[in-house]
DNA sequence: AAAGACCACAACCGCCACTCC
DNA sequence: AGGAGTGGCGGTTGTGGTCTT
């Protein structure tokens, strides 16, 4: 097809935003929405391209994030979802509100894998390792004497040996269709019956999840209206600012 | 205290799907 | 029908902070 860049590199500023351009982002972003992103840094005047606005609204301004570390439930979820759906980190950023991809993403590649992998489970498969010596162990092609590099540049291809990405766990979902949970999941619906289909679904092993959820959901704490507090910061732009140029306080 | 290694995460890149004309 | 434009996704990289030697 041949198609233009997002955005002609000349005069186009990149790299981390600063808290004028984030502020400038916000105003313009309350105060009228964004009908098309290719327009928004020319209206907003902004000297970035509408993706690099786009991105940066939707995995650090947007007014609806969480912001801090996930708890071990958020965790939980992640890595139940993940078994289910693979690498589709909007997926499960979906089912996790106020959470983004990149934020799973990054969070998976950082912690959750390594996690996994000292606990003994294959992160790609969710199946123990030691399992996977045997052939019929797993679906997956995956072996023991894989390295994590390998693993990670195998993505989820290693397990989906179909082009739609489809991990086995979901494949055989889906081709059984009982699982309210992951059609939940396929209809793009809200979390909002999440409780329900927790209790309702259950893993391979016969674990129920829903235990794991006995209390409120983790999205139900407090705290989800700092964001305000944070774009006061950024209005602020003449004192110190009290988060960091990341946004929030650094580890 | 300094240097190098390691880690975490924000941001970029390239591709794909969808919509419009 | 198919080209062009746009939004969105997943993988990767760059950068700054922290840890280790």
């Amino acid at each position: 097809m041949g198609r233009r860049p997002c955005c002609d590199k000349l005069g186009v500023k990149k790299g981390p935003w600063s808290a004028e351009e984030d502020n400038k982002l916000i105003n313009f972003i309350l105060a009228n929405g964004h009908c098309c992103w290719r327009a928004v840094p020319k209206l907003a005047g902004l000297l970035r391209c509408g993706k690099s606005c786009r991105l940066r609204w939707t995995n650090y301004l947007r007014p609806d994030l969480k912001r801090g570390l996930l708890s071990e439930e958020e965790e939980r979820l992640v890595i139940d979802f993940h078994a289910r759906l693979g690498n589709r980190w909007s997926k499960i950023a979906a089912m996790l509100p106020g959470r983004t991809d990149n934020e799973i993403k990054n969070l998976w590649n950082t912690h959750i894998k390594k996690k996994l992998l000292k606990m003994g489970i294959d992160p790609v498969t969710h199946r123990p390792l030691h399992r996977q010596a045997s052939p019929e162990a797993s679906p997956s092609t995956v072996t023991t004497d894989k390295s994590d590099d390998q693993l990670q540049s195998q993505g989820n291809e290693g397990q989906i040996p179909s082009s739609d990405n489809r991990s086995p766990a979901e494949a055989s979902s889906i081709d059984g269709g009982t699982d309210p949970l992951m059609s939940c999941l396929w209809e793009d619906s809200a979390p909002v019956l999440l409780d329900e289909l927790w209790q309702l679904s259950s893993d391979d092993d016969g674990n129920n999840y829903g235990s794991v959820i006995a209390g409120r959901m983790p999205w139900e704490e407090e705290g989800s209206s700092e964001w305000l507090l944070d774009i006061q910061d950024l209005e602020n732009l003449d004192g110190e600012r009290s988060i960091s140029a990341q946004g929030y306080p650094r580890r």
